[in-house]
DNA sequence: GCTCTAAGATAGAAAAACGGCATCTTAATG
DNA sequence: CATTAAGATGCCGTTTTTCTATCTTAGAGC
């Protein structure tokens, strides 16, 4: 059974008159009579009564007519929402994301792409970066935002850089290191810190440690934490001091002062993550719009 | 598009595997390759990431999947639902009797159809004869069982006889003439009575009064009654007495009485009518029905 | 690096489905 | 009884579908 089908028949339903209804289909008549009884076949069911006089609908022509009018609709919009799907106009994006890349320039992006392509559903989860990279190899997520550095594994994935962040000192306010605006690397050295768990971000990790023993600076972790927020509640608490992406300043809390570091840091570039030929129209287009309408206005 | 096109769809991506999906369809690869790509272009979209190792859905494939299903599944709904509407196990029937047919045993004829057909939804109605035949005629009735009788206008009218009832006569209980077993035409003469209108059942009236009329009985019609429930109360009330068909005595009621006539009086055929080529299998299953079920036993 | 293998794509021919034209049949009309 | 209207039928060419055979590509193994 054809689609086109289905639609003669509607058509010889509406018209009751296989000459007419030929004409509206830009098709002979023979073929149409020819179709209707190839229709009827398959149903197994008469659908016409016709005499030379006039043709009308029997019970089970009758039954069939809103249904295959439903079916063909159905169609339609099936086909639609398929190609809406193609173009990227409609589907589902799970995006995985790090704490960092959190910013209020990242949600006012996030919130006109979705004001923008009101079929699109975002799932947005934040995590860290090991977290996002193997939700990503095991399909659980279309595309990440994450701590990126050349050294990581990233066979199968590609990359695209959003954002570079710099280092900030997070200090309780009355600190004494808050009294410089601009906090020199060596100051920091035996100070009690606050930091993020290796394993949330390994080579991040790493590179902060050799950083910081390149300067002559030996931290004294006092505490791991998982969550960035933990960290800003422990240093507002005088737990310790910590060093946290420039993007944390936007949250302002009591008792927590940002200061710059003179030094060398390693630098917290953000990338887009996802599986190689695994880009659809859909994650083209957030990206394009997290680029254009997600990044810090300098 | 095709119906099987959409089965060949399903079927690749239930196997992600042409060679196989081919297998479980009996048509060769190639075909099915070829099929599938033609879907794609009329979908006007890629539903499948193909490789010599693995076959894949797209986001559109995915998307496409369950409502290719459930086109499937209810392409064989509708074709079922036409079917049984054809065969006459499904379907819509109206019908319309005349009081007379209200009998215990038609009740019972209907009730136990009802029950043996589910699927078949009966719309009853009851009416007088002439509004039954404008009603089938108006095709907004199926069936109409009326009171038949050979003078009337039957063009493009079909019938079949359903069962015959007598006339009795209606007393109240303390009337005279019950104290008689039987009652002589002869006693009704110039007796106050309760009729039905004439333009109710036009051919039954006149013949009721050329018979009465042949007998010598000249009745005094005191009061006009559009529905038997009238009529009873009417009589039960001592209002007149009345000639009802002999079902009516099934309805006990307090203060009625019935008595069997002796003379000559019209019989009540009780008719199954119809539109000349209307008669579905449905119509003939329902007549069967109540002709073998639904008729009083002697 | 070369061969083998698995799996989808492509080419060409045969079969089936579809549509067009001419013609037939039927029934109502005057 | 001829005419007309409308659906059915027969036959033929075109398009679509399917088949067989072959090609292409990318891992796997030596």
């Amino acid at each position: 059974m054809r689609f086109r089908k289905l639609h003669y028949f509607v058509t010889v339903a509406e018209e009751l008159h296989f000459g007419r209804a030929a004409a509206r289909l830009h098709i002979a008549q023979p073929p149409l009579s020819q179709q209707i009884k190839a229709i009827e076949d398959e149903m197994g069911a008469k659908l016409f009564e016709r005499s030379s006089q006039k043709v009308t609908l029997t019970p089970a022509g009758a039954a069939f007519l809103p249904q295959a009018r439903a079916m063909i609709d159905n169609w339609a919009k099936i086909q639609e929402s398929v190609r809406a799907v193609a173009t990227g106009n409609a589907g589902n994006l799970s995006l995985g994301f790090v704490w960092a890349a959190g910013t209020p320039h990242f949600s006012a992006g996030i919130a006109s792409f979705k004001q923008n392509n009101p079929d699109i559903t975002l799932n947005l989860e934040e995590m860290t970066t090991s977290q996002a990279l193997d939700a990503l190899q095991a399909e659980k997520l279309d595309i990440a935002m994450v701590l990126y550095n050349p050294l990581m594994d990233t066979a199968d994935l590609e990359h695209q850089h959003y954002e570079t962040q710099q280092h900030l000192l997070a200090l309780p306010d009355r600190h004494p290191l808050a009294e410089l605006a601009v906090v020199p690397l060596i100051k920091l050295h035996q100070l009690p810190f606050i930091s993020f768990a290796r394993q949330a971000h390994p080579s991040l990790y790493d590179q902060i440690m050799h950083h910081l023993h390149s300067a002559g600076v030996e931290p004294n972790i006092v505490q791991v934490a998982r969550l960035t927020q933990t960290t800003r509640t422990l240093v507002a608490a005088g737990v310790g001091i910590a060093l946290v992406p420039d993007s944390t300043q936007f949250d302002q809390r009591e008792g927590l002062t940002f200061r710059p570091i003179a030094g060398k840091l390693p630098e917290l570039a953000i990338h887009f993550m996802w599986r190689k030929q695994s880009l659809s129209p859909l994650m083209s287009r957030l990206i394009a719009h997290l680029q254009e309408h997600g990044v810090r206005n300098e």
